[in-house]
DNA sequence: CACGATGCTTGATTGCGTCAACTATTTATT
DNA sequence: AATAAATAGTTGACGCAATCAAGCATCGTG
């Protein structure tokens, strides 16, 4: 007897979702942290930090969902690079506000394009498959 | 002037999903690697690894990416736990061949059911729109 | 003003991944 | 058949980054 009928649709495709990301080779995040000479974590750091942003590093640490004693080693290397920066915060001076320089918005919108790329399962889809696919994706993040 | 239009569907796909997967908090696969105790890479050897499989560490390293160095340790502690087990290969005595035990079986589809869990933007699509994100990824899957 | 709470840093520890060297075995060369 | 080269896996040294506990400075509240 088959099982995939009991699977739920969304189960089915989450695990399809994720056989595509294993399946990469070197494994995408890594990979591109090295490119980078980045730890995963400063990667996902500047990947997630918006230009024009000045965020706390305690919230840094909500979004990294990590301790705020790694937030400090993990600014303090890009810092060093001139990457980011951090600044007083004028309402509050134990906060220190951490925002992206000049090279680090370059930086990171390559990231960014590295990132993006698709996986080679996705970049074979037809044309009509690949829309269908962004527009399902557009509605799943745009509801929630 | 907007750049949305620019954008190929698939890159946009892929950068939506990235979306999803980095939005989740507790990043899932180090968050389920730590319910069961074990580091990513174990985590990683566990879901590549099939019932009834017995791989060479070799090739345990190539679906890993990683050093054959690293494969030692990982399956060291994972042995240990009596997950997986090390059998000798008749026709080439240097070869470990590397097995899952009655365990590990259990385990690795435990692991496998609770990375599989759709996160809320997908679970929260509709019915037509999972069937078909579904369909798409049956078709990249297949396809490569 | 005193107290607890908060934001960030520091220092010690740990653990995982990488590299280089080593042993054992197999395969290729002559 | 003998030797050399290649391969599978292990070991040990090293480094980096994450974690934890403690500490300092600052803020808010009663």
């Amino acid at each position: 007897m088959s099982t995939r009928a009991r699977v739920d649709p969304a189960t089915e495709a989450w695990s399809l979702a994720l056989e595509i990301v294993f399946s990469e080779k070197p494994p995408r995040v890594p990979a591109v942290a090295a490119e980078f000479d980045l730890s995963p974590m400063a990667l996902k750091l500047l990947y997630k930090l918006e230009p024009g942003a000045a965020e706390p590093m305690s919230a840094l640490a909500g979004t990294l969902f990590c301790d705020a004693s790694n937030v400090t080693g993990i600014v303090d290397r890009l810092e060093a690079r001139e990457l980011i920066e951090r600044r007083d915060d004028p309402r509050d001076r134990r906060v220190k506000l951490i925002a992206l320089t000049d090279d680090g918005v370059v930086v990171r919108e390559r990231i960014r394009e590295r990132l993006h790329e698709p996986p080679e399962q996705i970049a074979a889809l037809s044309s009509d498959d690949k829309r269908t696919l962004r527009d399902v994706l557009r509605r799943a993040v745009d509801c929630c």
